[in-house]
DNA sequence: AGTGCCGGGCA
DNA sequence: TGCCCGGCACT
């Protein structure tokens, strides 16, 4: 993998932060229309708007450490390589928050027609910007014309009071940011000690983040507004909106109405929509609240961190300050949740009696377990529990694969199954199948411990969107499935003769083989 | 496409 | 019973 640049078909496309954060159409991210962020930094709001028909880059930047491509095409940014490791990344609706925008270092050179600028503190800069970037953009601009911006060009919607005090409250913002108000913030630069595979869960959590926050496709988003389970502040997108819709010029305009216009009606039914839930971390220092609506979370923010009165709604969106949006895998949550119930002393209740089915547990149960799970490293802070609530799509496919914990101090944590481990666990052992709910422990290595979570007569259902039923369906029917006649055995995993001797030495295979029939010599 | 193997036919 | 193979499931 190298770092590249990448020009793409033109698409609508989200731009946050610098070149590192371009609008990207991964594979995963094809369909997404997302247009535009908004990115708070204290009182301050700042907005990156795109044009969102300008043609469209594809700007993968790519890990060389080879945290690259997940297996659903989906790339990970290496946040530590890119130092933007500050900056975290909000999820669906689009609102990016950012600490500060002090510690976002690079974040201000663009790309030509990725996004803009624009800056109505200095109207006649915007304007020069906005011309010159139309000037010398193509619809397949090479992404080699960067155009370094100040730092000053970072946008401030017109609803914000262009106040002076902009400044000191931007300088309020970056102490308050560096007076590590949020571990978030400031882990990967002010932790450099932290374990490896720790760092790498987080740097995975951000990038899996920006993958999606900064792909230019986010039609998914928009539509799970409509899904009650996933609020979302409607003020980013009609922010954004007005404030696209009031920054272009009116053939700008055309693009942007389009892109919207897409952005909110698309119809067409995104993959697993509905597995991915938004809830607001608290970032507040030692304050791991969770909670599953925006205005739950600034209230709580208000009234328990700034100390202010509940009753009064009013906000200066300092609050926005100090959450975070987080994406949250409800099936790989609810999974693992349901799969580690025999071993979780915090889950309440009896382990299912009958197969390990999927228990259809609430939403809300699992956010109280992981208020719950306070003297187990926080469920949704750190880096493994993290890592699990934003595998996402691509690695909750692989599931049936069995995903082997070692045993040890990370355990509670609901394990590292990020669906990358070695899967190669020895001894004592808790392979974990997110799809399905089968905890094995694994006592010594051998054949007899072999791990299979493929049921008899299972047939793969390749399409995620389908990908919650399934399981379900797989977790009531396997029972019956190994009952009933004309099922096949799982396919051993050991190596037959056929493989072994190869065709060219037929005559060294067990005569079951030559015959067709299961091997005899290389039994499983 | 390659592999494993079930089910069935044939001698 | 031994041998072989079509065809399906799975990788």
């Amino acid at each position: 993998m190298d770092s590249r640049y990448i020009l793409e078909k033109p698409l609508a496309g989200t731009r946050v932060g610098g070149p590192d954060f371009s609008c990207r159409a991964g594979r995963s991210v094809l369909h997404d229309t997302r247009v535009h962020t908004v990115e708070k930094s204290g009182p301050v709001l700042y907005k990156h708007a795109m044009d969102g028909g300008c043609a469209a880059l594809k700007s993968e930047k790519v890990s060389p450490k080879g945290n690259g491509l997940s297996p659903g095409g989906r790339v990970w940014h290496d946040m530590e390589k890119n130092g933007l490791g500050d900056q975290r990344d909000t999820g669906y609706t689009g609102i990016l928050k950012r600490a500060s925008p002090t510690h976002c270092p690079g974040i201000n050179r663009q790309l030509p027609c990725s996004f803009m600028h624009l800056d109505i503190r200095n109207p006649g800069k915007q304007a020069d910007l906005v011309s010159s970037l139309r000037a010398t953009q193509g619809p397949n601009a090479p992404l080699t014309e960067k155009q370094p911006l100040p730092s000053t060009h970072i946008p401030v919607p017109r609803n914000r009071k262009p106040s002076g005090h902009a400044d000191k409250e931007v300088m309020a913002a970056t102490v308050l940011t560096s007076l590590s108000t949020s571990p978030l913030v400031l882990y990967p630069s002010s932790a450099p000690t932290v374990p490896e595979p720790a760092n790498r869960a987080w740097k995975e959590v951000l990038s899996a983040s920006y993958s999606s926050s900064t792909s230019g496709n986010w039609s998914w988003d928009a539509s799970d507004q409509s899904v009650p389970s996933t609020p979302s502040p409607p003020l980013s997108n009609d922010n954004n909106k007005n404030f696209l819709l009031s920054s272009h010029g009116d053939d700008v305009n055309e693009d942007i109405t389009e892109s919207t216009h897409f952005m909110f009606e698309d119809p067409i039914p995104r993959k697993r929509k509905n597995s991915m839930k938004v809830m607001f971390k608290c970032l507040w220092k030692n304050c791991e609240k969770v909670l599953s609506t925006s205005s739950g979370i600034q209230r709580h923010i208000r009234t328990v961190h700034l100390g202010r009165n509940s009753d009064s709604d009013y906000s200066d969106g300092e609050e926005d300050f100090y959450y975070s949006e987080i994406e949250v895998n409800m099936d790989s949550l609810t999974e693992g949740l349901s799969s580690l119930t025999p071993t979780s002393p915090t889950t309440a209740g009896p382990p299912p009696v009958f197969p390990p089915p999927l228990t259809d547990v609430p939403h809300s149960e699992h956010i109280s377990m992981n208020n719950s799970q306070s003297h187990t490293p926080s469920l949704l802070s750190q880096s493994a529990p993290s890592t699990l609530c934003h595998i996402r799509t691509d690695h909750a496919y692989q599931a049936t694969a069995p995903v082997s914990i070692p045993a040890g101090p990370e355990l509670a944590g609901l394990g590292s199954g990020n669906g990358t481990g070695p899967g190669t666990g020895t001894g004592n052992a808790i392979s974990v199948s997110w799809q399905s709910p089968h905890v094995i422990f694994k006592g010594a290595p051998g054949p007899v411990t072999h791990v299979r979570t493929v049921s008899i007569g299972e047939k793969r259902q390749p399409a995620a969107s389908t990908h919650t039923t399934v399981n379900k369906n797989h977790a009531l029917i396997t029972p019956a499935a190994k009952s009933t006649p004309g099922t096949r055995k799982p396919r051993g995993e050991a190596k037959k003769c056929r493989k072994v001797y190869g065709m060219e030495k037929r005559d060294m295979w067990c005569t079951a083989c030559r015959w067709k029939k299961a091997c005899q010599r290389f039994t499983d």
